[in-house]
DNA sequence: ATTGCATGCATTGCATGCAATGCATGCAAC
DNA sequence: GTTGCATGCATTGCATGCAATGCATGCAAT
């Protein structure tokens, strides 16, 4: 339905920058920029608000960004999620609940990753990471962390959106991967937990302090 | 607005068990009842399937209740997020940045939790038991965690609804209460997390287990 | 008796009109 | 020059009409 398009038509717009934070966005202009009436446009900008994507601001909404306080809060929220699914995937995994074939996926989008970083493709590292990350949630089988984590992920998108920047320390970030494989694989939940958590914290430290030249 | 008048009645009476999980609710029986149009109606509905508290079911949504996986996955999600919040409290409590009287309505909220709940006032208890917990997150001072817990809190409030039993083990509980209590009280954050953590997968069993006679 | 189909109806999705609201802009007064 | 106010306008919130949709119900046919 209208509704629908309308929400992941803007949504798109919004992580790809188009609409960049602090864009204002009023009804009637998404409305005639989608070409549909007023209705379905105000329910999309209401599910977008839900899932913090803008915010109302007067008359209309603002594309939202996390500020540095907001930014951190959603790092340590994130940090907990992705330990918790981290965990719960190599738990499936010493239960052998887990395909190889997933496994194998995991691994290559790890390496595709650290290649697309090493190459200097950003853009790519970044879509690829985010994979990475999402494959782990979906190893983990439990939706509502996924899902969870979708919405933070989103949010923190839009907000380092313009420091596109290379890691500061790519081998670095490629080892963490490796590590967190590493142990899913061989299915060490605690230590699974313990990288992914330190991970997430370590990106937040580098990604905060960078800035695009 | 009307949106949201619609949307904290309807969330009330979902809530509090009048409208029970598996209820219909068109846009049309909701206006008729708060006298609004169908517009307002519409939205409140939307927003409360994004918060999970219903979903769309051919015309019309039902109220949606957590089956033995879903709500075991809201009790794994809402573990790792109490451990945060617990282990943020402690930090800041730590670092003196918690008010001496945030502390001591703590202390209190417990204490008349487990008052309650050995007079075998469960429904207070209940609320007690949520205030508590909302404390907790509150002095971690993260608005997502806060958040991302209070739409936890109410779908599992739902699904549990019908169950409305005492714990099984009253003492054990109050117990771990006063555990977390005084860990946060002591700045001991990994404690914090340890205790915050084991006491909600502790009740999730017990809870997930009882049922009313 | 059961299955398939047609018809009617409940209900939603979307468009649009109208009234309310609050912000911006400009003018006047101090 | 600055501050306060009034007026106009952009924009939203809500109501309602209309068309589309899909489900239920009943009837007929095998």
């Amino acid at each position: 339905m209208q509704t629908d398009v309308a929400l992941s038509r803007v949504r798109e717009l919004i992580l790809d920058g188009t609409y960049p934070p602090g864009a204002r966005l009023t009804e009637m202009e998404v409305a005639a920029t989608l070409e549909m009436s007023r209705t379905p446009v105000r329910e999309a900008l209401r599910a977008l608000a839900a899932d913090g994507l803008v915010r109302p601001s007067g008359r209309g909404v603002v594309v939202a960004s996390l500020e540095r306080g907001d930014l951190e809060e959603a790092y340590q929220v994130r940090a907990a999620l992705e330990a918790l699914t981290a965990e719960l995937a190599a738990t499936r995994q010493r239960e052998g609940r887990i395909a190889p074939a997933d496994l194998a996926a995991l691994r290559d989008v790890a390496t595709e990753t650290a290649t697309a970083t090493a190459e200097g493709r950003f853009a790519e590292a970044v879509r690829l990471n985010r994979r990475f990350h999402r494959l782990i949630a979906e190893l983990a089988a439990n939706s509502m962390a996924l899902h969870a984590l979708e919405r933070i992920w989103d949010q923190i998108q839009v907000s380092t959106l313009r420091s596109l920047a290379p890691p500061s320390r790519p081998a670095h970030v490629s080892g963490q991967h490796e590590e967190l494989v590493a142990a899913i694989v061989l299915g060490q939940a605690d230590e699974a937990a313990r990288v992914a958590r330190a991970h997430v914290l370590d990106t937040r430290t580098t990604t905060s302090q960078e800035e695009r030249a």
